[in-house]
DNA sequence: CAGCGGGCATTGTCCAGTCAATGCGAATGG
DNA sequence: CCATTCGCATTGACTGGACAATGCCCGCTG
């Protein structure tokens, strides 16, 4: 008999299907897909099975659901983050950005929430800062708006004895900023280390910076230090993947070796 | 009446619960999590309903699936990526990671697959390289693996004119490194304007990598220019976040600045 | 003792429904 | 004309089933 053997799933089809007319613009951001009822009656299935399509099209995050309007295609507005300002001597290659830039400039209001606290130390800023474990730790943290929108997380851990009774503890802006506290404080901060996980994010992070269903963040961390090596401070920035490019510059000092994490 | 509005949805709750379980240690990584049937017991629910709380964790990148053999608490065991490695100079905090490094040497075996090609730029390279809609680009692609697994995806793209009948295009590891194949060519690197977007994988690249559900990637741009500030090389990489944490140094220069994405 | 094969627990795919929540828009009332 | 209400299309949560696919384990066989 010439069953054809359709073996892959119904509703891995009907992901495929919307997927394949996303990517190639027929179906363009903001755009609304069919119905379920429609997907149902196209693709002869139960509600069910179009419905394990659609979810596999949200936990990759190319679609929303916005009940009981329908499914649309996810619109996404990067912004440029910046691990190195300070690199900015030269410009980079800037027009390649330049819509960007301009979105973020125009009217868009920026503003944060201001938070400190006086913590014990997680695993993570312990070892970063070779802690003992009694030793008390300053937190501020931050998060950051842009059109009343969450934009990104930004919490800073100091030792409390270097910091206590200075601005770092004051739950507003800084002007000159909380680094330059710090230098002020003997404890200037001239090298930096940073790491970046990408992973899904926590339910805590998910409320915190409404983000919707197949969002993955980059957990950013740097740790600074002083002149002589001595770990400082503890940043932990968490950037939403839709809302963000990391963007860096680097130059080479030396004749120039394979580029990448190659060996 | 005092009606008891658990008004969160009994999938959440199994999902919730399990994830705080797993958070706290009482399910470690590698551990086996209860199955559907008893899931259903345990909350009163049909299998449906456990299915789809356990469904929100595997799409959290919290478990994994093993048919037929139950539901596991997810093992990761990230790699260092290391964008700059010419800003090794001054050994970073490597003992922070340690434990990291020391795997990464013992007993892995790196390998790769190379592949090259002849191709139309697309949008991505189009824009960074500034290109006329003609011209044509050198594809170097290379998947490459540790122990047989795939690790992560390295493109390059470079005007054809510059590499043609050069050791650019030979599907071989070249020793002293492409980069130095494009100096001897005329064309040294003496740049670089780093991108990285956080992402869910295309399902292309979840084929190729053989990513697990839940498993975000980081898209890390590279465009390389010559010391007039030339585009000549966009590099794309394809890190999956689960099997590796990006690590890079930095020195201030200048005064110190608010680190961070503050405006 | 080694290799093969079949039972079995478990997850994967799918069906056919019910009732609830929600935001838009049309109908309604002052 | 404006504000309020209410119908309705649509998605969200959930029930209670069925059969398929798949590795593991155990018992059988040579």
């Amino acid at each position: 008999m010439s069953r054809m053997r359709t073996n892959t799933p119904i509703y891995q089809r009907v992901a495929d299907d919307l997927r394949a007319e996303i990517a190639d613009g027929t179906r363009p951001p903001g755009s609304q897909l069919p119905t379920e009822a429609e997907l149902q009656e196209k693709y002869g299935a139960t509600r069910y099975t179009v419905r394990q399509g659609l979810a596999a099209l949200v936990n990759e995050g190319l679609i929303v659901s916005r009940r009981p309007l329908g499914y649309f295609v996810r619109e996404i507005h990067p912004m440029i983050y910046r691990p190195q300002q300070e690199f900015r001597r030269k410009q980079p290659d800037l027009d390649l950005f330049a819509q960007l830039l301009a979105d973020e400039g125009n009217g868009r209001q920026p503003s944060q929430d201001i938070e400190v606290a006086i913590v014990q130390p997680n695993a993570t800023t312990r070892d970063r800062l070779k802690l003992n474990e009694s030793e008390l730790l300053a937190a501020r943290r931050r998060t950051r708006y842009i059109d009343g929108e969450p934009y990104n997380i930004n919490d800073s851990y100091v030792r409390l004895s270097f910091v206590q009774d200075s601005e770092f503890m004051s739950p507003v802006d800084v002007a000159r900023g909380t680094n330059q506290v710090l230098a002020d404080l003997g404890k200037p901060l001239v090298r930096a280390l940073d790491e970046i996980y990408v992973r899904m994010p926590k339910p805590e992070e998910v409320t915190r910076l409404k983000l919707g269903p197949g969002t993955p963040v980059a957990e950013h961390i740097v740790t600074t230090y002083t002149f002589d090596d001595e770990p400082v401070q503890v940043t932990i920035n968490i950037v939403p993947g839709d809302r963000h490019v990391i963007v860096f510059e680097r130059t080479r000092e030396w004749p120039p070796t394979e580029q990448g994490a190659s060996e």
